[in-house]
DNA sequence: AATGAATGAGGTTTCATTCAT
DNA sequence: CATGAATGAAACCTCATTCAT
């Protein structure tokens, strides 16, 4: 049995033990949320020990959540604190490695979202807020250095349209993908989600950015 | 006691009365989901009554869903078989009356995305997937009507972009309204859910019409 | 009025019809108790119509049961009614045919027994105990036609001695006939349930009757 | 609130207090069975405790008797052990304070044999079978040393008989002694069960100790 | 700190019974 | 009379959470 660890990077490590056997649970089957249960078997602690790290289940989903986010953020600042300079393109596939193919990605991000009103403390939640916050605006201001952007803010809100077309839009088409059994309808109106992503957010850059975007392959 | 009902007119009724019942509970206490002994009771029946009506708890809620964006659709249906030319400001009033200001479509709306994974039943699921194609192609082809699009296929497009960015914004910086305690950072991104919704939705249909849209609010 | 006999023999048919229905099911799948709405279906009627003929669940199966004993008692009764003397083996032969080998009929006496504590009616409760009573009383008061007996109340204690080992040793060795999986124990014990009530019988009536029975099988 | 237990006398303590208050509900009330809920509020432990302990309500009644049994297989065993030769009276007593006079025990053992068919796990029903076996060999290998019976099977087939009797005489007359109503026909035929039983039993161990039984008080 | 038995809320299911049509 | 939708009790089951050890 797993024995107390008593440094602050045992604790951090446990932390991210218990997040990588949630995440891994959840592609495993994406079809049902693991239970407290099951994660703690998959780290190799008891089930009470999770409360140890966490202060309640969805928290722990939402610290996973983060730690995707944080991911995808983390890619985008050091890609545009570089000196060369960004295009359209190297938005779509920071976008597509962080974000739109990871397969826990989106799922999670979107039972989160619905988590809200429930077992998430305030605490948490705020925590989460506030993080995403710092990183949109550190993001967004990186952005003008690449993009022919009015200020600091345009790049923020440009940031945060985009997130929204990513979950918004696999939640109206991508989510069915492992259950899609009607591909007549959705095939007609959409190839799949990635390429109605792409579309989507070129067509929203180009209007922030007020000129054509080269078509892409 | 609620009694026998024969027909299919009672049978419907009493269908609505048990969404209406779960959407009232809902708005009365945002905070959570309720139980389904709850909305039995708001509705006036047994508990095993709505497993009569619904295969399960969520079903009902996907339901509930449903009717909200069916009134959504059939408002823009209606007002986009009218002669009289529409622009960005009717969708927007559409928008508003039938999304954003119905107190519980975006809540749930995001609930029930984060719930494809846990009890809703595959034929509910399907039946709601196929029901939004049906109304979005007729919506979609409809719009050619009143502004400048290329094709039917561009008009659903828009729509389902828009509708994205409703829900992903809403997600994003809508979902805490109720407890907003954090106002410092959120205000200074954005002012509310609101004005951000018309901003989005002005440049998705600006970049999508090809033309400027009056600045107004 | 022609219709009162007419409807009165309706009605007995459409009991009997029930009961048949309830046998039979409980035949088809021994493993459980079939439901009002089995045996409903089976009979052809809706659920409800079983209550017009029963005044519950419980009453019903009791009837059934009647039917059985009652096939007994007639046989016994009718045989003992003729001028051939019987023997012992005469009554082995009865029981055999009308109790041990009805696959239903010692299942259905242990639930009928185990359910007087709960769905059956006062009044049908009664009705059972004084209809076995006066059969008991009738076919051992005949009994001391066929055996040397003191009196009328001997054959009547032979007969309820006899049937309570029936009843018990079935519920002691018999009852898991389906799902004998300890031959080894049981098949030690007791060859089977048939033999051994042979057996235990004869080791009754033989003290009863203070002579020695000839040992056949 | 009850709280972990964690050695395995603990848990056996649990265990024994959970058929207590199966048991003790059951006297309160012989006309119902007991509801796990009840049984649960009774011990003093939340519902779902119960089925930490046993598969099913069937399961703990089965527990319930096979504890009733066991006193009585017990009491027996530890008589039979003692040098002090035995006689049919002694065996009387015995059954008298360990079975016929235990208030719930024959209800219950009606219940449990009618029960075979419905939510008794078949490990369960093994295990019992299995308990019941070696029990019964041990008592009825015992009785040869008080008994002149020929082998230890003569000894465990006339406990079978007499648990036969035992049982099947009170479905048959004593099972209504609470709701006894039609004291004119069951008291011209017994006067009541324990006479009965007596008789019954003398009758049956006579005739297997081929022996005249003094009459008994 | 770690454990896991116990908790209790609540979803799901079955089913005998009732009653308006 | 017959019907079957509705009822409500209760079993069954899962699971997040707590707390004594």
């Amino acid at each position: 049995m797993a024995r107390p660890l008593a440094t602050a990077e045992a604790r951090e490590l446990r932390t991210q033990q218990l997040l990588d056997a949630a995440v891994s649970l959840w592609k495993q089957n994406p079809e049902r949320v693991p239970s407290v249960a099951e994660v703690a078997g998959k780290a190799g602690v008891a089930k009470g020990t999770v409360y140890l790290y966490f202060k309640s289940k969805e928290d722990l989903l939402l610290a996973a959540h983060t730690r995707h986010v944080q991911a995808f953020f983390t890619a985008l600042i050091e890609r545009s604190s570089q000196r060369k300079r960004m295009n359209f393109d190297d938005i779509m596939h920071l976008t597509r490695d962080h974000i739109a193919s990871v397969s826990a990605f989106l799922p999670l991000a979107t039972l989160v979202a619905g988590l809200r009103h429930k077992g998430v403390t305030q605490e948490a939640a705020e925590a989460f807020d506030q993080h995403i916050a710092e990183q949109l605006m550190t993001a967004g201001g990186l952005l003008c250095r690449h993009f022919p952007l009015p200020d600091a803010t345009s790049g923020v809100r440009l940031l945060m349209r985009s997130y929204a077309l990513i979950l918004g839009l696999w939640q109206l088409v991508g989510s069915d993908q492992p259950i899609c059994t009607n591909p007549g309808v959705s095939s007609l109106l959409l190839p799949d989600y990635l390429s109605e992503l792409d579309a989507a957010l070129r067509a929203l850059w180009q209007g922030a950015l007020n000129k054509k975007l080269p078509q892409h392959a």
